[in-house]
This record gives C-alpha cells, sequence and structure tokens, in this order.
DNA sequence: CTGTTAGCGCTTTCAT
DNA sequence: ATGAAAGCGCTAACAG
C-alpha cells in the first residue's frame, strides 16, 4: 500500500500513470495530442481516485478573460429590477478573480428604441455570454437570433420566451403562483362572491405574457374551486395618482359587496395606499413582490400576502449558469423555476434580513 | 498619470509604497515588525485603491490547515436532521480547498449518554471550531464551558440557549413561526370555536424548549385575536402507530366540532396519515418541516401549511461562519434568523427542487 | 524591521 | 505525442 496525499493533485496522477502533469492536464481538457494509450490509462486512474481538481489553482492559473453582458431594465432603490441588479453585482463581485467581467446595459422598460439601441452595443462587443430579461418580444427575437450566428449563449431571467431556447431560464411559474394566489384570497373563507382584479397599465408596453399567465392561473383556481365568484377587472394608472383615486373611488361606491383584490403585476401599493386614505381596513389584498413600498403595505396589514420571486437569486444564477457553461463547461438546466414565496406581516422581516447569497 | 491593472494586487501596492510584497503581507495580516511610517504609507494606499485581496490566490498559498466538527444528532434520508446534514456535506466539499476538514460525529437524539460521549471525543481532538445542536441542555453547557477555556469558537443552529452566547445562532424564531402558524390556521375562517394541539412525545427529551416557544407564539396570536378559542392539546406518540389510532379516534370521536389542528414538532404527518387511513378530509393541518412524509401528506392535500425553516442552509452557513471568524478574521452576527417558508401544495415543488447553494 | 524566495496546484507555452 | 518550465497572486520562512 503506498498512501496517497489527503487530495489528490494532477502530479500524483501523473506519478501513478508515468507520465508528465502536462499530459494529464491535456486529457482533462480533452485537447487532444495524447496517445491513446496514455489516454485510457490516464483517465483510468482518473475515475478511480475520483479526481477534483483544485479549484483555487484552477482559478489562479487561467489566462483566459471573458466578457458577459447583461441587458436589463434600469431602476431605483427599493423596486423590483433593483433587486435584479443586487444579484448582478454579486455575482460580479465573485466573478472578478476568475477574469471574468460582467458590463451592465440598461434600458427603460417603457421605452423599446431603448433597448433596440443596446442591441447594437451588445453585438459589436462581442462577449461570451449574455444575461437578459426579454421585455420586448420581437426585439428579443432579433437580438438572439444574432447571438445565436455568433454562438454566444443568452439566458432569459424574470420571463421567458420558450421558443427562443436560451441555454437557461431562472424564473417565476406564472400559472402556478396566480393560482396560488386565488387559493390564498379564496380558500375556506367568507365574503367570495366578488372579487377583483386590479390591472396596472403601462404606456408602450401591452400586456406582459407573464401577467397573462398569473391571471391564467388565477382564474383556473376560480374556476376549480369557487366558479360562482364574479370576477371584476379595474384598470389603474401606475404614475397617475388622481386619476386611480377617482376610479377606485368610483369602483368600491359601486360593488360594496367587493371584499377582496389583487394584483399580477408589482403595483399592489397603489390599491394599498388608496385604501390607507380612505380608511377601509375591510379587504383582503394580495400582491406580488417585495417592492419597498409594498412592504411597508404589508407591514401595515394593508396587504395581506405578497408572492416573491428571489430576483436577485435569479440574476446571480443567471450569470453562474453562463459561467458553468462558458467556463467549466458544465451542463446547464433549461427551465429554473424559482420558489413562489409567501410573506406576511409576520415572516416578512426575516426573509429580508436573511441574504442568501 | 500612470496606469494600474484592472485589479490591484499586493505587487502593486507594494511599488507604490516603495516596499516589497513581504512587508505588504505582514500589514495586511497585522503581523507587526513593520515600521510605523512604512505601516501608514501602506494602509493609505490600500484603502485609496480599495485592494481587495485574490481569494483564489489566498486560498492557494495558506498553508494552515484547519478541522471544524459537527456535533449533530444523525438521521435517516428523508428527516429532518438529514437535511442539516446535506448542508455539513455541501460546506465541507468547498472548504476542502481552503484546507478545512470537517469532521461529523453524530449522536441519537433520544438518547444523552451518546451526547455525553461525543463531548469527549471534541475536546481531545481540539478543532477550531465546533457546530453543534444545542439538544440536551445541560450537557450542551459543560460542553461549551470546556470550549471556551480552549478558545475554540462554537456555533449553535436549528436552537439557541442565548445565554451560553455561542459565536452565532442560524435558526428559526419559534415564537413568531408559532404565531404564524395561528394565522394561517384560523384568520377570517369559520369553524375557529376548537382546535387541536398534537404533541409528539418523545421518549427520553422533555418538551423541547423550541416547541414550547412555538405553542406560546401561537397562543398569543390566538389570545389576540381569537380569545374564545378552545384550545385541546393531544398527546401522540411517535413510534406506536396503534396507540395513536386509539388516542386520534377516541379525541376525534369526543370533539366532533374540531375542524383544525396542528403539530409542533416535525410530526405532523402522523395525524395526516390518521386522516388518510379514516377517509377524514374536513380537518385543516398545519405542521413544521419537509420531512418526506410530511411532504407527501401535503401534496395530497392532508396538509394544508407546512412552515419550513431550510435547514440545508442553517448548517452550512453555520460552517462558513467558523470559517468567515476563523480564517477571514471577520465579525460574525450573533442571531441569524431563517426565514419562516410557508408552503402548499401548489408551491412545494418549486422550493425542493431549488437548491440554494 | 525589511527584502527575497520558494512554493500552493493548475494552465499553457515551447521545445523536443 | 510528451515533458519541462514559467507563471497566476499570495503566504510564510529565512536571511540579513
Amino acid at each position: 500500500m503506498c498512501k496517497l496525499p489527503d487530495k489528490i493533485r494532477i502530479k500524483d496522477i501523473a506519478a501513478l500513470a508515468g507520465v508528465s502533469t502536462g499530459t494529464v492536464d491535456r486529457v482533462l481538457h480533452n485537447r487532444g495530442e495524447v496517445s491513446q494509450k496514455s489516454r485510457e490509462k490516464i483517465e483510468k486512474i482518473l475515475t478511480e481516485l475520483n479526481y477534483q481538481p483544485n479549484i483555487y489553482a484552477t482559478a489562479l492559473a487561467s489566462k483566459k478573460k471573458y466578457t458577459f453582458i447583461t441587458l436589463l431594465p434600469e431602476a431605483k432603490k427599493g423596486e423590483y429590477w433593483y433587486d435584479i441588479k443586487i444579484g448582478v453585482d454579486n455575482a460580479a463581485k465573485e466573478l472578478l478573480d476568475l477574469n471574468i467581467n460582467v458590463q451592465q446595459i440598461f434600458f427603460d422598460q417603457y421605452n423599446e428604441t431603448s433597448f433596440i439601441q443596446s442591441i447594437n452595443t451588445i453585438l459589436i462587443q462581442s462577449p461570451d455570454g449574455v444575461l437578459l430579461a426579454p421585455v420586448f418580444k420581437e426585439q428579443t427575437i432579433i437580438l438572439t437570433k444574432e447571438l445565436r450566428i455568433k454562438n454566444i449563449p443568452f439566458v432569459f431571467i424574470d420571463s421567458d420566451i420558450s421558443e427562443l431556447n436560451a441555454l437557461s431560464y431562472f424564473g417565476m411559474h406564472s400559472f402556478k403562483s396566480g393560482y396560488l394566489a386565488a387559493k390564498l384570497l379564496l380558500k375556506d373563507e367568507k365574503n367570495n362572491s366578488d372579487i377583483a382584479i386590479f390591472q396596472a397599465y403601462r404606456t408602450g408596453n401591452s400586456e406582459s405574457n407573464q401577467t397573462e399567465l398569473r391571471i391564467n392561473g388565477f382564474k383556473k383556481y376560480i374556476s376549480d374551486y369557487y366558479p360562482d365568484t364574479v370576477i371584476h377587472s379595474v384598470k389603474i394608472y401606475a404614475h397617475d395618482t388622481d386619476k386611480n383615486d377617482k376610479i377606485l373611488k368610483d369602483f368600491f361606491n359601486h360593488y360594496p359587496q367587493i371584499k377582496k383584490g389583487v394584483t399580477f403585476n408589482s403595483r399592489a401599493y397603489l390599491i394599498a395606499d388608496y385604501l390607507t386614505t380612505n380608511y377601509i381596513d375591510d379587504i383582503k389584498l394580495i400582491g406580488y413582490d417585495l417592492l419597498e413600498k409594498n412592504v411597508i403595505a404589508l407591514k401595515k396589514n394593508k396587504i395581506c400576502y405578497l408572492l416573491a420571486q428571489r430576483p436577485e437569486i435569479q440574476s446571480y444564477k443567471g450569470l453562474k449558469a453562463l459561467c458553468e457553461y462558458k467556463i467549466f463547461k458544465n451542463k446547464i438546466k433549461r427551465t429554473n423555476f424559482m420558489p413562489i414565496d409567501i410573506l406576511t406581516q409576520e415572516n416578512i422581516d426575516f426573509y429580508q434580513e436573511f441574504t442568501i447569497i
């Protein structure tokens, strides 16, 4: 019995195979120039000893430089896309020592032109990978077609366009989240006769695919379990408080029997604020995403549940996936649905103070 | 303007300060033998340029070896403590290249003697840190007292004994989880007059502190919002199905008005199984932890909600905390409450297939 | 008190 | 097809 070191190194493999470290490295990375005989011998030892490379040494020695580009909506602190950016920043910091540079490009999610302009920037740069939120479908098709030609992998986050077959997708299962929202709103309760769906109208962007899927899921639950429920749809305006006030006032006056509401975008606070201002506190409201304003409304008990989807993990994992694929040549899972987290007044603090990465 | 490399290295700092890399390293690690003058100059440059060491190079060059010991209950696949072990394994794998060895010691959570025996093993070994679940309070006091004398840091997971002032704690906020459980069980609902608390009786171990806190939280919510509710406590037996059957049958026959129940340990499936066997499906049941059997019952709709506490993250983060403290000399947060995750039939799959680390 | 130097395990280039 | 050797950035022992 000869004794082996705690952790097997390339040097050990080489010694056992009677070759040099260079040869072992060549078979490890499949870069040819190795005789059949050596290859087989080395591979055998490799699997027998279950060789695991020292990732620190690998990272340090590697000379290759990589650039990844992210194309995401701009955002201010407290907004959904800002949390996405936090994940990008976290990943970027980690990847720096791996010689990976992350370049962030932002567009205006209400302005398709700003997205179009970014396309060229990306294509000229020819990065090693792209992480993006496919907010504008047509333009995303154009961009990804070019990326495919240049053989640049891309990862979607937040929402998926499955026919474009990205390397990977990280985001919510929108349909099921809507289904869950309905259950949380209605199950075992009284006052289920009428409910309201508040839809924030966004200029310059038609109803997103994601919102639609959430609504479908929501309606499915209702038709499954409470088919008699009447659903009222109310259009509200994200950037016009006065107009909203009037709309909501009219609505609640008109349908006093409505005690339940839901929003499928992240603007639940718009409704919550109205309820607060008008001293209404018998409406059960459900919304999405931990925007600062939503969280405040949740804590004040104006929103009953918020469904969240770990935005900072979506972008973090998206970049790591690119890295795994390009650098470590690993297989990547195509679809990664994020957990649908249910937040209430009682558990929100623990959730927020707990940073996963 | 002289140009600096992308990433500042020790060598760059040394050049700017007109000293050698050895001296820079000495001030970085506070190991003395540096003149006041050099020290100040170097420190100035360090902060100005915001020097961040290359963690890969650091890890590779470091020659020190460390040993951490974990002292946790033994468990089989599908159990709570098995998930805790998964976190340990994950951390151990990551730490291997940092010259850190993680040695796992297991005890029988129903047998104090097995815990006592492990104490000696640990003290003889004199590891660089200990991660443990303080299941047996008296023995934990004895162990940690010795560790303190030997200046060995220790981290608690799962439950805390705050007066022992561990380096850090990772686990649930038991009281608030109980409060939340009550809300999920009762809020806005009918049939709140009578509810049952099922307590699994464990041989050899008195009611744990954790369970007690959960019950307190639960009762607090009820006294806050539904003070008229009658709470029935039922003792069940984890390892005696026949006995359980009889107890539960008697109980439900005696109190047919009870439509809600909760368990504060992880044995909700015991009740769920009874309900299944007896074709009862109008009882709303809440439990804790994603044991395989609990998850099955949740999916079959026999359990309505499961509260979970990310066991595999507790142990993972606990070990990383020891590492941060011992190796990178960083400050560690004393108390780290885990998110209280609310799982239902609808979101359990996404939660389980999503591995965070 | 300071500078020099030999590694850590792996990658990659250059001879052979 | 293969081996030798130079480094990646940092640590730590040693010589002065």
